[in-house]
DNA sequence: AACTATTTATAAGA
DNA sequence: TTCTTATAAATAGTT
């Protein structure tokens, strides 16, 4: 848009792309922030740079915007925010990340990994837990099983203010 | 930004208001659609209208922005912790757990820890951004965050953040 | 929705 | 990276 048009495509030069991601994307965040304070909208912007840098603006809390998010997507029946999504990380939301980032997260994940087999076993030995009936002093081992039931996509999504409780639900709940 | 200059304060007009917010949600989607296209990057716009209305924009899908955002900011120790975005497995929450639940909880976090296993040596033998071509081995650029003109909630999480793994904290935090 | 006079954004270059 | 500046785009007010 200046000395010469562009075509929309992906800038082929390393230094010429770094630089005009730079400048759109402040461009990019002021136009945001106007359109938030002249129109009276929510606005909540999140940049990836290629190399995995995070941007972000919003004109209230990102929380809150992604909150207000869920909401209307789950009512679109979406499945944005599952809580066993957190858990699925995937590969492309991995690769985003820096060596240190990753080290963060393997230690995090080594630890809850100790835990719940520490809980695991104690329940083994001490006995049962209410909620799903018997069959406590089986095989502990053996998860190779197919994550079978659930896994996946347990839906937190709620149309609506959730509250529900069963000790049945396999779902877990780690929100 | 035509026949007159104008403040950047909200429009008291509501019709002009209404049309103001068409024009420039518009333009500001094709800005961000421009910006993912031309420098390789995610981009994921969440818009408001004053009345409620969501509209929408992401480079990739919603779904995963969202979670390589919270894993972002959770990495770097952000506030950002709405209890339904955040994952806090406490022992106690854990010993709540049936054992299913808890096998279920073991087979995801290894899925997990091996996928992050996996995408660390990736990047440490293929470079940085493994599927781009642009991969220098050092460190990306990162230099102080310019000073940002927005003022609202701009953040420009980069940079090490100073990760800690004290044992003192039982909780674990995923997203 | 269209139409323009202007303001902005920005691609190259320094 | 920051500044400069010619030009492309966006858009405020109008029709």
């Amino acid at each position: 848009m200046a000395r010469e048009k562009i075509k929309i495509k992906k800038i082929d030069n390393i230094t010429a792309r770094q630089v005009t991601f730079s400048k759109r994307r402040r461009g990019l965040l002021k136009k945001a922030q106007e359109l938030a304070v002249l129109c009276d909208a929510d606005v909540a912007l999140i940049v990836f740079s290629a190399t995995g840098k995070l941007f972000e603006y919003s004109s209230s809390s990102m929380q809150e915007m992604l909150g207000k998010y869920k909401l209307h997507s789950s009512n679109n029946r979406d499945k944005v925010d599952d809580p066993s999504l957190n858990l699925e990380l995937r590969g492309q939301e991995l690769q985003g990340l820096t060596i240190e980032e990753l080290e963060h997260l393997e230690t995090v994940l080594e630890g809850g990994l100790s835990r719940v087999l520490q809980t695991k076993m104690m329940m083994i030995t001490n006995g049962k837990r209410p909620g799903t009936t018997d069959n406590v002093l089986n095989n502990p081992e053996d998860h190779g099983s197919s994550p079978s039931s659930v896994t996946t996509h347990v839906n937190s999504c709620n149309s609506e203010p959730p509250l529900e409780d069963d000790g049945s639900d396999t779902s877990l709940k780690l929100g």
